[in-house]
DNA sequence: GCCAACGTTGGC
DNA sequence: GCCAACGTTGGC
């Protein structure tokens, strides 16, 4: 078993909220619809059974950290993207060779307060922190151990 | 709603 | 292979 590691996917609670995943049967998802080649290599290659992940509200008022999930089922072809009927379908990708591939997601815990985008700027240790980088856009990306305790701990805390 | 930053596409 | 144009993301 290779240690665990952590990461942080976004979604836009507008369309699809924590408290949606919460509300769902066993509170698991596939985590289907990425359409970029980082996250796509971090989806199919990366995320192992067991892994956590923070649950990031953006484009929402406040962006934040509301939740943690676990990795529940490791990387297998995203079905969106063969179905023409799916918003996120794609007309390059085919089964044989599929080009989109999700994990599946399961709610194990609430933060007991919501981390807001602006407080994580404020806190220190987490200045390398990927989600907080200029320009970031990565839709599921790789936070260290050391940011996961820290964020950890004020969620607890404040 | 605005706009900066980023990724992708396509002409050359 | 370069790079301008375009579409998208996401904070504010």
């Amino acid at each position: 078993m290779r240690e665990r590691r952590y990461w942080l996917v976004k979604s836009e609670p507008s369309s699809f909220s924590w408290d949606d995943l919460w509300a769902l049967p066993k509170r698991i998802t596939h985590w289907d619809g990425v359409r970029n080649y980082q996250a796509r290599n971090l989806l199919r290659d990366e995320m192992k059974k067991g892994d956590l992940v923070f649950f990031y509200h953006s484009s929402a008022d406040p962006a934040a950290i509301v939740g943690i999930a676990e990795v529940v089922r490791e990387g297998y072809p995203d079905a969106s993207a063969l179905d023409p009927q799916d918003e996120h379908f794609d007309p390059k990708s085919d089964a044989a060779n599929p080009a989109w591939f999700v994990v599946d997601l399961k709610a194990t815990k609430k933060l007991p307060r919501a981390l807001t985008l602006a407080e994580l700027r404020q806190t220190p240790g987490l200045e390398k922190m990927t989600l907080l980088q200029k320009g970031s856009r990565l839709s599921v990306q790789p936070v260290s151990s050391g940011e996961w305790e820290i964020i950890c701990e004020l969620a607890e805390t404040g």
